[in-house]
RNA sequence: GGUGCUUUGGCGGAGUGGUUACGCAGCGGUCUGCAAAACCGUUUACACCGGUUCAAUUCCGGUAGGCACCUCCA
């Protein structure tokens, strides 16, 4: 059985899929710069999400949507574009910035060994549906048009404060950015925006007689409406989505069809690097490019995600993250000991391992099991399924000619000619190879 | 100002009302031709103060610290 925490409730609820196939949505990068390891942390937890759902039979249907579209800045309602910005930066074209972020952001994820998405979809390609969408919401009457957009009334929706459980007075008393004085509240937000004259933006459309263009919300809740229908089973994404992202998408999918979005919803926490929030004047926004100089795999990064829970706040610094990478090597000597022996495997470990990550994802709990147990080859096979770390992929057997010599090095040490054995343990080394001399004889083991 | 999360041994990090989490690192030992690995042992882990209880790290209340979000960000 498997159980979610369900942010809607606040609690640990039963899985129960709306129908055969499991229909997904995951929030996406912006992308206008290299994700870093904050950012990687998500797609892991929810690629783990998803080898759960397939390993426990259910049939998943995903979408991860690309926002290739600039959203602002800083507020919402004046400031920079970040694509704009990108692409001056880089003195290219804001599609050329958006076609090699993505291009970027899928190399990390193929790197990271994430099962690709059945649909990938960028937010630009949605153009006409964010439009249709608009006017649904206008003629039901949730929009409100003000001199740089159309605003959604939050007024108009009696529940806009549940999902994030939002103090909407409080929220204004003490909110340190100045609105909109056209704002009807304060927690209204533009659905699309007008680009004003002399406001340099490249990416435009027509809408309503001006160029502008779809307000930062809008895509989740029209790629989600085109590429899945609402209800979906599970909407996916940070904790920092909540009370705005989230809280909107919700609200725009009620306004334009009047329909819940999405039955459960899951957040995965932040990370913190040295303890400390990641940020570029901190000089910590560590890309995998910058672990790989460390001489960690975007493998041993994936194995430290997961050695901690999704809904905990993690602290990164390098030394766990060189635990992560040892015990990957633990576990690959484990599947190495099964070339040379032909033990039965622990069906039982299996069993707990399964029920450990069906318990709201819990695969520290599960990696606890996996360091205890003696697994098959086969069962190791199921936990690659499971995790998607490249275990055996890394480990093959070792050649014919290795063994040779490590059959002749076991002889020389019996007719105690340690020169010559130690002299093949050298050999051995450049192979990645180290033996270890147990009383049964020598077993074979990688060095790294 | 508002909202939420969090505080576990050197570093990470689960979990539980009474029983060794686990990984990494350190130290001592066994073993070994030397190593490695393995195994054994080891450094009084659960922020503080109260309460409930036969029993609390685990439940309740308070205090203190940390973090995040509210403003693009996973």
């Amino acid at each position: 059985m498997l159980k979610l925490y369900n942010t809607v409730n606040r609690k640990l609820e039963e899985f129960k899929p709306l129908s055969d196939v499991v229909k997904i949505y995951t929030c996406g990068p912006t992308v206008y710069s290299r994700a870093h390891i904050g950012n990687l942390t998500a797609y892991v937890y929810w690629d783990l999400l998803v080898r759960v759902l397939k390993a426990s039979g259910f049939d998943v249907k995903r979408v991860l949507n690309l926002t290739d579209v600039g959203h602002l800045v800083s507020d919402g309602d004046e400031g920079e574009d970040k694509l704009e910005k990108g692409a001056e930066r880089e003195g290219k074209t804001v599609w050329e910035i958006a076609d090699n972020y993505i291009n970027a952001f899928m190399t990390d994820y193929r790197d990271l060994e994430l099962v690709e998405p059945e649909v990938l979809a960028r937010a630009t390609d949605y153009i006409e549906e964010d439009m249709q969408a608009v006017d649904l919401m206008r003629e039901h009457g949730f929009v409100y048009e003000t001199k740089d957009g159309m605003y959604y009334d939050t007024s108009k929706f009696d529940g806009y404060a549940d999902f994030a459980r939002l103090d909407l007075a409080g929220l204004q008393a003490g909110a340190r950015v100045e609105f909109s004085a056209e704002k009807k509240n304060a927690s209204d937000f533009a659905v699309w925006k007008f680009i004003q004259p002399g406001e340099r933006h490249a990416m435009r459309w027509d809408y309503l007689g001006r160029p502008g263009y779809p307000g930062w919300h809008l895509e989740c809740a029209t790629i989600i409406h085109k590429e899945l229908g609402e209800p979906i089973d599970i909407h996916t994404g940070g904790i920092d989505h909540i009370p705005v992202h989230h809280t909107n998408e919700i609200a725009e999918c009620f306004a334009a069809y009047g329909t819940k979005l999405s039955e459960y919803w899951l957040h995965c926490n932040f990370i913190t690097i040295d303890g400390e929030k990641i940020s570029k004047s901190l000089g910590n926004t560590y890309m995998l490019d910058d672990l790989a100089e460390r001489g960690f795999t975007a493998m041993d990064y994936k194995m430290w995600v997961l050695s901690g829970h999704y809904q905990g706040t993690r602290n990164f610094t390098f030394e766990s993250l060189a635990a992560a990478k040892q015990r990957r090597l633990n576990w690959r000597n484990k599947i190495a000991e099964y070339y040379q022996s032909n033990l039965p495997g622990d069906r039982a470990a299996m069993d707990r391992v399964m029920e450990a990550v069906e318990n709201n994802l819990n695969s520290p709990e599960a990696f606890s099991i996996i360091d205890n147990a003696d697994l098959s080859l086969e069962q190791w096979g199921l936990i690659d399924q499971l995790f998607g770390l490249r275990l055996l992929e890394d480990t093959p057997d070792i050649a014919a000619k290795s063994y040779a010599l490590i059959k002749e090095r076991e002889e020389a040490r019996r007719s105690k000619d340690f020169a010559r054995a130690d002299e093949i343990r050298d050999e051995l080394a450049r192979d990645n190879i180290t033996t270890k001399d147990t009383p049964e004889g020598p077993v074979w083991q990688y060095i790294k």
